[in-house]
DNA sequence: CCCTTATATGCGCTTATACGCATATATTCT
DNA sequence: AGAATATATGCGTATAAGCGCATATAAGGG
């Protein structure tokens, strides 16, 4: 009972939620998700750690990054389809669809942080 | 967004994922609720509020009762299957297979609360 | 009309959450 | 080794959440 609260309070805040959104569409580091989410580098680092902490993200160091990437098996094992849910409910959500294009300009561009983070 | 935070923040709470596990057997009123999971009155009325505001339980006045249950319309529009996941989540959870069970021993014996509440 | 019962709510308190600032840690490059 | 960069974290603070107590509201019964 207690994990399945955290699973819900790790939902229950907009940074995370749309941490999720874009990772939803690919793996990125932390500072490519605080540039495309425009927040801090404290409040990236941390809400990452706690999605992490919650079981939705995996994380993979490289060099001085840290890449996380959605865990789809650690979270389908506790809850069926519950990241599908938060896909499903951010699909045509104005927030989520701007924080998405802002994740393919910074593609289209070279990366968000150094160029050495995500060749 | 911001509907969606509240959607999880409602999820976020042991006392209203127990209530939402017995609200998932039948309709309650709030004195059943609040003798089932051993709870103070302010608390059951406050937090089956909380859940009704934010979309997973409708409310029927009769009489003195207030009785909800869970609200598979309203919360199906906007979430497909997050009552389900919360319903797997707890099948085979232990406290909420005692709230289960007591709340089986209410009907067995009569109602929780006055005998005129359930008829 | 008063009393009882069920439920809702204003208020105050305690605890938890979120965040920024500064700093620590770790890795790479020179 | 020292500088630069990416990330993590301790600490203080502001805001929100959860709850109990007392009280308000509302419906029924005598």
């Amino acid at each position: 009972m207690r994990d399945l609260v955290k699973t819900f309070k790790a939902l229950s805040d907009e940074t995370r939620l749309r941490m999720l959104n874009v990772l939803l569409e690919r793996e990125c580091c932390v500072c490519e998700v605080m540039q495309v989410l425009d927040i801090s580098q404290t409040r990236a680092s941390r809400n990452l750690g706690m999605l992490h902490d919650a079981g939705f993200l995996k994380m993979r160091k490289d060099g001085l990054w840290s890449h996380y990437s959605i865990d789809y098996e650690s979270v389908k094992t506790y809850c069926p389809n519950l990241v599908d849910v938060v896909k499903m409910a951010l699909e045509d959500n104005e927030e989520a669809v701007l924080d998405r294009e802002r994740l393919r300009e910074a593609e289209s561009i070279g990366s968000a942080c150094a160029p050495a983070c995500c060749e």
